[in-house]
RNA sequence: GGCGCUAUCGUCUAGCCUGGUCUAGGACAUCAGAUUCUCAAUCUGGUAACACGGGUUCGAAUCCCGUUAGCGCUACCA
């Protein structure tokens, strides 16, 4: 059974590249009908906070990334919490320095930044000396007498060290070159990431860790751990970053690229997840729209790339608009009255509004784009363009169009060829000069739907009151 | 600085493993045209790429080496 996890630090909100990474890992478990895991990386108290926390689950909830266990979701591994599996880590820290693999480093924050800034002065590799090993009794009571607290380390001894990376192939490290003894234990007690993540995935029975191309250079490290604490290391996938358009790094401070700002700006969860999933993968053939299903069945982790993308904001609103035009009127219309409720852009349940948006269908690729093509129903209209209306031209059509009313059956599929062919023999405008005064004392803009559909939605009363207010102007 | 990863149109990518079918395919963007009362949507067509230098080979986008560039790690952050 293949057991997956993502295991975001809950610092900030869930941005492209992290929603990227629990994507490729939910698709991974389900095309294998493997479990997938959440869990809270919330060791660093000093920037964890629950906001963030739920910020993140509701965020991946939305995505339609449920995970199998996790926070909420009890199962046989939990807690699902790493601020609640203190004791957990402790103890393994502890049998580590007991069979001699760790121990307690007396060397200060402060000597190693020394440490690290000789180093570059003379420029050699900035790796601790492993100082702290050989520390004499007498040495270590001095220290302790100061007030010094330990950390733990890790011993490494052995560093020559292969992997087979499941995106990357064969990967060859020697740490001697990189690192020296880490940290798995900070002088505050509280288990640093290396530690708690290998202890964790270990008992979780994950089998294949997959995240960022970031954690490439830790795994040496962690592959260690494993060993030293006698489990079977898991797979390992490295994934390629994700970089801004102008090709920087994103960051959880970089709202623009915020899971919670894709929402607002209303993307469909799936659309923003076929595209994301683009980046970095395709299925092989020519196929780009994929369905939320699709999706599930088709990836597969060998086709996954492996270098590094830039988001491009143009196809995500492409993808998103393939995903709009590809619902049902009615599944457009719930979806696009869900969000604009939630965006406070709609009080209550409103009938007309229902009844126009289907119209907007087949031009909008993100929600967000409907409050000002809404505009057109707001009785209280501003024109765009008055000199359409307030010519000669323009008020004769105006005019002709008020005297067709009375003759008009509006429960007629057809009003409204009824409607412009009442007009025309009055008239001599013809083409663009008939249709553009109308549209605009109809509307008040100069571009927006088919005169055609929003006219008979918009019915007698307003259409007359509409034309006799532009008729004032 | 050290170590690691990466390198195909402006962007996302297919092709690379298993060299020839690649005068390198698709998509977004862009440009031109069609359609339309307008905008959009849609359709048609165009411009545009194998980072560079060596090898191996009859033949290299594909294999090897080097260079360059970008990114990552080098924390008592994750």
């Amino acid at each position: 059974m293949i057991r997956v996890r993502f295991a975001p630090s809950p610092t900030g909100y869930l941005h492209l590249g992290n929603i990227r990474t629990a994507l490729f890992n939910y698709l991974f478990a389900k095309r294998t009908q493997g479990k997938f895991i959440l869990r809270m990386e919330d060791t660093d108290r000093e920037r964890s906070r629950q906001e963030y926390m739920d910020a993140q689950e509701e965020d991946l909830l939305w995505m339609g990334l449920r995970w199998d266990e996790g926070p909420g979701v009890e199962g046989p591994y939990g807690p699902y919490q790493q601020s609640q599996r203190l004791d957990i880590y402790r103890e393994y820290i502890q049998k580590l320095i007991d069979e001699g693999k760790a121990y307690h480093c007396y060397v200060t924050e402060d000597e190693t930044s020394e440490m690290k800034r000789l180093a570059k002065l003379e420029r050699r590799p900035p790796r601790f000396d492993n100082r702290g090993r050989t520390f004499d009794q007498k040495e270590i009571a001095s220290r302790k007498a100061k007030g010094i607290k330990p950390t733990v380390r890790f011993k490494i001894d052995n560093p020559m060290l292969e992997m087979v990376d499941l995106i990357r192939g064969k990967v060859i490290f020697n740490l001697d070159d990189m690192v020296g003894d880490f940290v798995i234990q900070r002088a505050d007690g509280a288990p640093t990431f290396h530690l708690a993540v290998c202890v964790d995935d270990a008992l979780m029975k994950i089998t294949h860790v997959i995240r960022g191309e970031d954690h490439l250079s830790n795994t040496p490290k962690h592959i260690l751990l494993y060993q030293a604490m006698g489990f079977e290391p898991p797979q390992f996938g490295h994934l390629s970053l994700v970089h801004g358009p102008g090709g920087e790094p994103l960051s959880k401070r970089l709202e623009s690229v915020s899971v919670r700002e894709f929402r607002n700006r209303g993307y469909l969860p799936h659309g923003l997840a076929n595209y994301i999933a683009l980046l970095g993968w395709s299925p092989g053939d020519n196929r780009e729209i994929l369905k939320w299903q699709e999706l599930q069945q088709l990836f597969e982790i060998d086709r996954v790339g492996r270098s590094a993308s830039i988001f491009d904001p143009h196809k995500l609103d492409w993808v998103n608009g393939q995903h709009i035009r590809a619902l049902s009127d009615n599944e457009f219309v719930r979806h696009a009255m869900a969000y604009l409720k939630t965006q406070g852009q709609l009080s209550e349940p409103n009938e007309l509004v229902q009844q126009v948006l289907p119209v907007f269908k087949d031009n909008v690729e993100r929600f967000d784009q409907l409050a000002e093509r809404l505009q057109i129903l707001d009785e209280n209209i501003e024109y765009e363009n008055k000199a359409l209306i307030v010519s000669e031209e323009g008020r004769s059509i105006v005019s002709a169009a008020i005297e067709a009313l009375p003759t008009l059956d509006w429960s007629e599929v057809s009003v409204y060829d009824a409607f412009v062919n009442a007009i025309k023999p009055k008239v001599k405008a013809k083409g663009k000069n008939l249709f553009m005064p109308l549209r605009m004392a109809l509307t008040g803009k100069e571009h927006g739907p088919e005169l055609k559909r929003i006219f008979p939605i918009l019915g007698m009363t307003s259409v007359k009151n509409r034309l006799e207010r532009a008729l004032q102007k």
